[in-house]
RNA sequence: GGUCGCGUAGCUCAGCUGGAUAGAGCAUCUGCCUUCUAAGCAGACGGUCACAGGUUCGAAUCCUGUCGCGAUCACCA
């Protein structure tokens, strides 16, 4: 039992004794920084099953503690707060049982329940991963992380949007201008390649567009009329008919593009479980549309166009399937949310799209509701901020977007320049060096993204760049790579389990310990809220109260009092742990030196 | 215009299932390296929690309204 809990059951011991009442729970919290004790008791809350003065009760309930349990040391009653000072002993026994538990915090899979699947980054395959993608990435990387980390099995999947004419875009302007160019011969990246020949299209027709418009077409017939675009269109015809050139060159094309997806996800320390692909999965849906129909939750109009009527749900009347029954987009969702259900064992889903799209998934989970899955009640839409340049908002045709390789680099050139200035990375060969300007560069920017509550938008400054101090990820794996030095230094062996009990123990070892508790309960509320930012925050007080530790108390390493050495260093290597585990479900590594 | 989200220190953000004197980092200023790693620690400075009402013993937190910013309201994806 945590000490937590038995602080809870304590103190309904205490009121049941006292005043024979019974309490369904009880309010404990840490007590404030500028108040004396550990933990405070709210009396306030009880004061509708007891009557009578809050201080005097608290101060009741106090003594009962202190007189039977040895627990508590002293107590204090400030109004409705009874704030009581815990053991030394009852201290150590909870971190006794913090370092008995090798993966503490994290529950094992239990893979008889039925998981959850996860879906982030879905990028478009005519262009390279930029900021946005890095945001949407980092998140839904994360949030499968922290979901696994409750005991529930995780599928992480993408649905990449590899058909389309923004796809027959790029492939005509490289058919057109690319004198047959490939990643090969040009020594580019595939993304970055067919990305350049969808921004040529896009330059080729503003020009038609001009020329139409010097010509006396208005602007808005003109960007129908231009002849590229009505060539895009054509081939986005073909496609759909199976022509096999065009076919072909779509596998070519991105195939490249895959390629260097490949690397950016590789990079930014991502991956999936399973991949779906649009031009698979374009048509699902159009049969439930006729099931809907069926159980009366679509209507059809007379021109062949299916609906569905949300009016008393306050929402809108939503177009499921076009009067050409083709599908659109929603029809697609429903037919590819069906899909996955029967192609994993899952009964919950988490979709990472960005805030602008929340509407379409309010809409989307009511309809699936509406058609009866049971499943749609767990379904969640992880709806984030955009990520927003000083300069305002990354326009791909204005040049200001942040491309994702580009970002991790300078991330790491900045890593590797703070560095070399501190010079402490003596005994490193040069490949272990870049490896760790990576971790560090790549663990700034990760963390930086994070901590900011998702649903947020963020602002990120390029010139500036990220901190690498304060409260960042570099100071974190700092952190780590400094305990890891002490440890080292003290010749400290994990196969030492206990500390001991009779230990007095000052404010800045119990600090460490209080924090350590909380960990448990952050990964939950984390995975209940969908919130990596709950996780870095706590990284971040942790490691914050570990160096206050660090630099308060004598040297650990030349400690006389052996029993006092030897917990000192199990916290040490506690808090390590925890820190590269909490780390890790952010997708952040930890260095051993720094 | 309807709907949704946001508004906290000069800047970037915590806190929001109601609790004590609203917290961090950056920036500015003071101290602390003859080293258990100073990417750190200790401290100073900095606030009408957008505004106005309401509920409550108690409101940054919940409710209502106003203002500001953003998103969204396609037979686009």
């Amino acid at each position: 039992m945590t000490l937590f809990q038995q602080l809870e059951i304590a103190t309904k011991n205490a009121v049941s004794s006292i005043f024979s009442v019974t309490l369904e729970n009880v309010e404990i919290t840490l007590t404030r920084k500028d108040q004396n004790g550990d933990f405070t008791i709210m009396v306030f809350p009880m004061l509708r099953h007891i009557k009578g003065n809050p201080a005097v009760i608290g101060e009741q309930i106090g003594t009962y503690l202190k007189e039977n349990t040895d627990l508590i040391t002293e107590i204090e009653v400030i109004k409705g707060f009874l704030n009581v000072k815990v053991s030394s002993k009852a201290f150590l026994a909870d971190f006794n049982l913090i370092l008995s538990d090798e993966n503490y915090g994290i529950k094992a899979q239990d893979s008889s329940q039925p998981g959850v699947m996860v879906e982030y980054s879905s990028p478009n395959t005519n262009k390279p991963l930029h900021l946005g993608h890095v945001r949407n990435n980092l998140l839904g990387y994360s949030v499968a992380n922290i979901i696994e980390a409750t005991g529930r099995k995780v599928n992480k999947t993408q649905i990449i949007n590899d058909r389309g004419i923004h796809i027959c875009k790029s492939m005509l302007a490289w058919e057109r201008y690319g004198n047959g160019e490939t990643p090969a011969s040009t020594g580019l990246k595939g993304d970055k390649l067919v990305g350049n020949y969808y921004v040529k299209f896009d330059q080729e027709y503003k020009k038609e567009i001009a020329n139409l418009i010097d010509q006396g077409s208005t602007e808005e017939a003109a960007k129908k009329e231009a002849p590229s675009l009505i060539a895009a269109q054509q081939m986005l015809q073909k496609w759909e008919q199976g022509d096999e050139e065009v076919v072909a060159l779509w596998k070519k094309m991105n195939g490249w593009v895959y390629d260097g997806f490949d690397i950016t996800y590789k990079n930014l320390g991502v991956n999936f479980d399973s991949l779906y692909y649009e031009s698979n999965t374009y048509l699902l849906g159009k049969d439930v549309v006729q099931q809907g129909l069926d159980k009366g939750v679509f209507e059809k109009d007379p021109d062949g166009s299916v609906w569905i009527d949300l009016t008393e749900d306050g929402l809108d009347r939503k177009i499921v399937l076009r009067s050409d029954g083709t599908a659109v987009y929603m029809t697609q969702d429903i037919g590819t949310a069906i899909q996955r259900v029967e192609d994993h064992h899952i009964n919950s889903m988490v979709y990472t799209v960005g805030n602008e799209q929340d509407y379409h998934f309010k809409v989307l989970f009511l309809i699936l509701k509406k058609l009866g899955f049971d499943w749609a009640e767990n379904l969640y839409h992880l709806s984030y901020g955009m990520v927003e340049l000083p300069s305002g908002k990354m326009k791909s045709r204005e040049g200001t977007v942040v491309d994702a390789d580009e970002l991790m680099e300078e991330m790491t050139a900045t890593a590797k320049e703070i560095a070399q200035e501190q010079g402490k990375l003596e005994g490193l060969s040069d490949s272990e060096k870049e490896k760790l300007y990576k971790m560090i560069g790549l663990g700034a920017l990760k963390y930086f993204m994070l901590k900011v509550d998702p649903k947020k938008s963020m602002m990120f400054d390029p010139e500036e760049s990220v901190d690498f101090q304060g409260n960042t990820g570099p100071f974190i794996q700092y952190t780590h790579a400094r305990i890891k030095s002490i440890l080292k230094k003290s010749e400290f062996d994990s196969n030492t389990l206990k500390s001991a009990l009779d230990l007095d123990l000052t404010d800045k070892d119990i600090s460490v310990i209080k924090s350590l508790q909380q960990f448990t309960d952050v990964i939950h509320t984390a995975a209940d809220k969908y919130s990596p930012a709950l996780v870095a925050n706590y990284v971040y007080e942790l490691v914050k109260e570990f160096n206050s530790f660090y630099q308060n108390v004598p040297k650990i390493v030349e400690e006389e009092n052996a029993d006092l050495k030897q917990f000192r260093l199990l916290l040490c290597y506690k808090t390590a742990a925890v820190v590269k585990s909490a780390c890790s479900l952010m997708g952040i590594k930890v260095p051993e030196q720094m």
